[in-house]
DNA sequence: TGAAGATACATGCAAACGCATATATCTTCG
DNA sequence: CGAAGATATATGCGTTTGCATGTATCTTCA
């Protein structure tokens, strides 16, 4: 049944995350927050400074209104704080409140270790570091190619 | 920034994933069918014979409940066959419709060139085949993986 | 055999999603 | 400067999702 090697790597690609992120989603790491949740905090917990809406739906796998309404709810619970960029009228700005960023470190802590304990129990470092850069280029390139027909 | 090797080697994937995802997301070939609803389509496209709802839920990240209504759409639609498990009173076995598998030719076609146009711009087919390798690897441990805790 | 628990799928319901579009602000160009 | 178009975010609305639970069937074991 072999393809394309694109298409094969590919679905590889989407077989190894759907069962991942099945194992990960069993897990009981999510009565504070979501995963979805989470994987804005964690987004947030990368940043120095602030970031535009927009910038961070370059990241999470969420239409811009879903987003949105994601970012209020967070908001609401303060999570997060919001507010106008200066530098722009339109935009606001995202970052982890102190709440928010305790919420992320707890969380985190105990999925990384899931996540460490998932991804080792079949790879190799060297495996773990190939997946890594292969796995850049990929989205390194996504990001870049440019749309057709 | 940089944690354990199996962490960064999960954010490398998720990021990928997000990131092509969004791009096949954007290009207009889901006029027929979602994409989550193709998901489907083409999981069942790859099976020989009908197979269990429960299977089937297995390949598709989405709740169980989810899936059983995404099913019931897509069986008003015409587009796969539902029918009991003679073997399993409980049980109900799922397989295209020839309308499915027509749709899904049409769709599929489509979509791989979509994937293989964004995978072999960035990675060479040795790349490719060293992620397909990494990611069944990857699957296979996620699937086995026993829970902690 | 038959009662107790496990498993497979379906359904009620509130929450969350995507699409289309509204609103506000910025940018461009005559 | 000011109108026309572009960009950033928010909102209305119908659809889809997840959680909790219901119903039916299977399995186990006394």
């Amino acid at each position: 049944m072999s393809q394309h090697p694109a298409n094969d790597a590919w679905e590889a690609l989407l077989s190894a995350h759907a069962t991942t992120m099945k194992r990960f989603a069993a897990d009981d790491s999510w009565t504070e927050v979501s995963l979805r949740e989470y994987d804005v905090l964690y987004t947030l917990s990368k940043c120095q400074h602030p970031i535009r809406l927009s910038e961070l739906n370059r990241h999470v796998l969420l239409s811009q209104p879903a987003l949105s309404r994601l970012v209020d709810r967070l908001a609401d619970r303060g999570l997060i704080d919001r507010c106008p960029d200066p530098a722009d009228g339109r935009g606001i700005l995202i970052c982890l409140s102190a709440a928010g960023r305790a919420v992320q470190h707890r969380v985190g802590r105990r999925h990384a270790r899931a996540v460490a304990r998932t991804l080792t129990s079949g790879l190799t470092p060297a495996d773990l570091r190939q997946l890594e850069a292969l796995c850049r280029k990929l989205a390194a390139a996504a990001a870049t190619a440019q749309a057709h027909d």
